[in-house]
DNA sequence: AACACCGCCAACCGCCTGTTG
DNA sequence: GCAACAGGCGGTTGGCGGTGT
């Protein structure tokens, strides 16, 4: 998990910090503080650049820091700083006491960016607002699903696209940078994407095909599930999605 | 049991910014 | 105004451990 201890040709040791390192450092810093980060190594008996010294002490000696995982509510600030903030990792760490921009930077690269990438097929099995469908699912919705896609009428598809226009603009809210291109750029199958925008409003596609299609279109589906459904969905779905 | 793959996270690297002389 | 330096920040890497095949 860590990098080897090794020695570089300062004479700097590298990699993992060894827990007499660790002890130095922290007496050191709690008894003189840390006003000159360059010198400190050197007055703490450590072999280490400043910068490293540094580093282990805000990201894992500091006082008051949280091990572990981040709480249901820290995973809800974090994305919503993030839409707010973008990757200002060190502005969004000053509003969860006890978390180090590293380790929120290191949460949303792992939890988080991976299951917004778009055209990653694995991430639409697993991502309860990509893959709208489970979540159709739960709420019990399918039969308005199936009655939109095969009796839809113009006026339906107005509202529809004005659904999705919200349901992109809420996506664009909640992951920012991290959602690029909008639901439209989504996976979406051009035979299924286009086949139900250019069927006739009434068109009897007959049975299962019809509703497959459907179903497995998130354009589509996000309308369905429009602004505030797809936020209840974040909020509802918010321990499966981590 | 052995191997391959993947997730996680500590740590490094390089760049940017602020401060000082 | 400029150069040098130190601190801070964000991106990236490397390797351990867990899981799947």
């Amino acid at each position: 998990m860590v990098r080897p201890p090794s020695i570089d040709s300062n004479g700097m040791k590298k990699g993992a910090w060894s827990e007499d390192e660790d002890e130095k450092l922290k007496t050191y810093v709690e008894k003189y503080g840390h006003s000159n980060w360059r010198l400190l190594p050197r007055h703490a008996g450590l072999k280490r650049c400043g910068k490293s010294c540094r580093l282990r002490w805000v990201n894992y000696l500091k006082p008051g820091l949280k091990r572990g995982n981040f709480s249901k509510e820290e995973q809800q600030l974090v994305v919503e700083l993030h839409a707010e903030l973008g990757n200002k990792w060190s502005a969004i760490a000053v509003k969860l006491p006890g978390r180090t921009d590293n380790e929120i930077k290191n949460f949303w690269h792992t939890r988080v960016e991976k299951r917004h990438k778009p055209n990653h097929a694995s991430q639409t099995a697993t991502n309860p607002i990509i893959n709208t469908h489970s979540v159709i699912e739960k709420t019990d919705s399918s039969d308005e699903a199936t009655s939109l896609s095969t009796n839809s009428s113009q006026d339906d598809l107005d509202s529809l696209l004005s659904s999705i226009l919200e349901a992109d603009a809420a996506l664009n809210e909640c992951f920012g940078a991290s959602y690029v291109g909008g639901l439209s750029s989504w996976p979406v199958e051009d035979d299924a994407r286009g086949s139900f925008w250019n069927e006739p409003s009434n068109a009897s596609n007959s049975g299962s095909e019809a509703s497959s299609y459907s179903y497995t279109t998130p354009v589509v589906e996000g309308a369905l599930l429009g602004y505030d459904s797809l936020l209840q969905c974040f909020d509802y779905e918010t321990s499966l999605f981590w």
